[in-house]
DNA sequence: CTAACGTTTGTCCAATTGGTCAAAAAATGC
DNA sequence: GCATTTTTTGACCAATTGGACAAACGTTAG
């Protein structure tokens, strides 16, 4: 026995590897199955181990959830968070939006993963969303605000107005297969989503301008 | 034994109300657990009676979740088919819009209903989604072409805009937590639907009235 | 080589859950 | 009142599923 007291395990390149691996898996399955929804035993398949194994890693489903959850909801909020004071006001925003959208394209789980989670009440993250989340859209907001006051952008509510970027935007990937449905083979495929950026920057951009 | 062919049996008036009761039910769980997620068990117990006394009305889950489906997607899609091409084209939208927004304040258990299967891939409404709806949709996206033509309104991407107004108006019932963590107690109330309504008002309306 | 430690797996278990069934209880027709 | 039909339920079942565990296997340091 060494003099020093027992230090915490150093966590391996292996474990490293094999936890990623298990959470990639996880993020497939309970996107498309939602929690209640996925099984173990699924993501042990996706990852290609042995439940036990995977229960080696993991404290158990709850844990991958979680793990996932927190981990997926810095990335969900970078782009927000990148909303600068200083910038062009209606640069910012537009790079806001194609972000967003890019993010929907990019990264359809991630989105699904929490379009579950909010849909069934986010009994896993609401303090998250009440604490993190509402100073962060407040803070924002204030900036949005300013930029009204200083007559950049026409006047509107800013917390609307993060909520609809915020649902068209993630509406490409949590309803994807309404929208490849509704639009049909033709205009469904890859092209859907310069159509939407188009879209959207009209319908966003040109709404702001400031003076009507 | 009488003359006349077996006739199938008429569904008394009881049976209607106790079938009604269940519905009401499964929609309560449906929308607040998903399919996956929601138990025959709970259905019963939010129905007020025993789990095979369930089954002597309904054949199974699946049967209870797409009588639902099938039934709710009428009330669902009834504000898109009143979109009507000999009215004044901004009041139209506009009253769309106001519409959809009053279905997710008044039945956001049937948003989020529709919302959960979407999310999983809508394993059980696809080929409504690709027909029924599919149509529609295109049949009311001329209309907007048409009034697009006419010069009455802005030019845009007609599927885009009906996308955009759903994502909208829907993401109060779908992300209510959300809205409501994000807004706080103070402009979470009863308010918020209104504050929605104002603001999606401005960006639609004032977005398409023609010539810029 | 071997002891110690980290990793993997087969097996098992208890709880949950969708669904069945026969028998009891109501309701209905005569 | 009585026979027939409809409605309700208690008991039961098989499949699924989250998780526990000890034994087996691999790796590494001495």
């Amino acid at each position: 026995m060494s003099i020093e007291a027992a230090a915490p395990r150093r966590t391996t390149r292996i474990q490293q590897e094999k936890r990623e691996k298990i959470l990639e898996a996880a993020l497939d399955v309970f996107s498309a199955n939602g929690f209640r929804g996925a099984t173990i035993d699924q993501i042990a398949e996706a990852a290609g181990m042995s439940k036990p194994n995977l229960l080696y890693y993991f404290r158990g489903k709850e844990d991958m959830h979680t793990t996932l959850m927190v981990r997926l909801l810095e990335t969900w909020l970078a782009p927000l968070r990148e909303l600068d004071d200083v910038g062009d006001p209606v640069t910012e925003l537009r790079s806001y939006i194609r972000k967003k959208l890019e993010m929907s394209r990019d990264f359809p789980r991630e989105s699904r993963l929490f379009a579950n989670e909010i849909l069934q009440g986010a009994p896993r993250i609401k303090e998250l969303l009440e604490g993190e989340l509402r100073s962060l859209v407040d803070e924002k907001a204030n900036i949005i605000k300013s930029w009204m006051r200083a007559g950049k952008i026409a006047r509107t509510d800013p917390w609307h107005l993060i909520f609809a970027i915020w649902a068209t935007t993630q509406h490409y990937a949590d309803f994807d297969v309404q929208v490849r449905s509704v639009l049909g083979p033709d205009r469904g495929g890859d092209g859907r989503f310069e159509d939407a950026a188009r879209f959207l920057e009209q319908l966003f951009i040109d709404g702001l301008k400031p003076g009507k």
